[in-house]
DNA sequence: TGTACATCAGTGAACGCGCGTTCACTGATGTAC
DNA sequence: TGTACATCAGTGAACGCGCGTTCACTGATGTAC
């Protein structure tokens, strides 16, 4: 009977526990979020986290074991969030042709960026100062990539206008050059789809970096909206030449 | 005659003086930027400074007024470092096609990029926290720009093809976007190259960043000589888009 | 040429700050019999 | 149900660090007569 008690009781007050545990440790995730959102990664640190949910800075480590954790902590968040945010989008646009998908990606992927500007920074910005990013940050770092595979695979037209022909003898050093993004997409899709959905992919990051970082100031217009409209441009102009079909 | 000395002796004492001065200012800006190149902008500070040049740390304020200052030495020098290897690759090239230079600008600024990493994340990555930049940076950064701009000027050929037509009645909105940048680049120049002239520019950029910023790892090659020719290939095909003239 | 004075570079101590992290501790909560 | 013990969360003081900046000071260098 005991037994029974402590298998039923043990479990459940063992999971109690850690449930509070985990709910206190998202807390602290959430809470550095905030900063980081608010202030930017300048203000994040252990003793201001533990400031603002009202705890003495010590407790913060039984619950994430240093600095860099909690950064780690912070940047596998941010790569799920705008992964979950494009994703969705991507979900809810429902059945479309793939250049109608492809600018829903880069859309939802500027919409975000724009509304947590820091954490887009602290992602996609200038690598933190005397901190590594472990191997756990790298899966989610490929959601959004591997969207885009998914969307290659699913071109299955052939490219309209091949652009500059490549020289033969030298196909192969590119295939080798694109190597480990080659390999991951299927080998129903040509290099040259390969190449460019690269090149519209690092295009995406910097108009989005550039606009985030001050660099269209006193280029483009500073109008909210007909940035957006000439983003959503750029994103034709962009899926149009990859060859992305519009149908 | 002691009128004379004095207008003779003054001048050249106060320009010695002066002189040493400058040399000193230079002497803790070329410091500084080497703090910057070798551990990153997170290890600059006044006091790094003034120990590597084995001063006391408050000796710099004779010279310089604030951190902030300091840094933004170090910006408008990391912008003219950049445009001084850009211009002078672009000159050295000499008479050559609008594309072939198009590659150049390219090529000069990933290779002043990637061998001085710390000073491009410090103009081109996330913001320096708690920094805003003053007017005095405004004018270096626009040296590539310029560049650029001169080199649409130089581009006097109609498009090839004009990409997926733009509605028009939305051609005016496209150009008001467009506008401090339409405003700088000749009446000559079509909406359309401007347009895409400016994408083929935050492609360079976004490339450049991916790589620096390690998005590329597990991406493309590791083998820098292969990123070399991958990034070669880029740039002809984006002035191939753009329409750049390749004769 | 010599002397009194002004200007300036550079020093070193100090202020006040915030940081990451450790550690011995106090209570509260859960566990075992 | 009651009691002895173990586990754990959270505290607050402390360590050692580096930072930006100020300030009264000491000499050296230049200036004026």
């Amino acid at each position: 009977v005991s037994e029974t008690n402590a298998e039923l009781a043990a479990p459940s007050a063992r999971g109690l526990r850690q449930g509070v545990r985990d709910a206190l440790t998202r807390q602290i995730v959430v809470t550095a979020n905030e900063m980081l959102a608010q202030h930017g990664a300048g203000q994040l640190s252990v003793r201001a986290v533990a400031r603002s949910l009202g705890m003495a800075s010590s407790a913060i480590y039984r619950y994430v074991p240093s600095r860099d954790a909690l950064i780690t902590l912070l940047i596998v968040e941010a790569y799920n969030s705008l992964g979950d945010h494009v994703e969705s989008s991507h979900t809810e646009l429902g059945p479309a042709s793939v250049g109608e998908r492809w600018r829903t990606i880069g859309r939802a992927t500027r919409a975000w960026a724009l509304d947590q500007p820091h954490r887009y920074a602290l992602i996609y910005g200038s690598p933190v100062p005397g901190y590594a990013a472990p191997e756990i940050t790298i899966e989610p770092a490929t959601r959004l990539p591997r969207l885009m595979i998914g969307l290659l695979a699913d071109q299955a037209v052939e490219l309209p206008e091949p652009g500059r022909a490549v020289p033969g003898e030298l196909a192969e050093r590119f295939r080798l050059a694109l190597g480990p993004l080659r390999a991951m997409v299927p080998a129903s899709v040509p290099d040259e789809l390969v190449l460019r959905a690269l090149m519209g992919w690092t295009q995406l990051f910097g108009v989005i970096s550039f606009e985030l970082f001050g660099h269209l100031r006193n280029v483009i217009s500073d109008d909210p909206e007909l940035r957006r409209e000439l983003f959503d441009l750029e994103m034709d102009r962009v899926s149009a030449w990859i060859g992305l079909s519009h149908d």
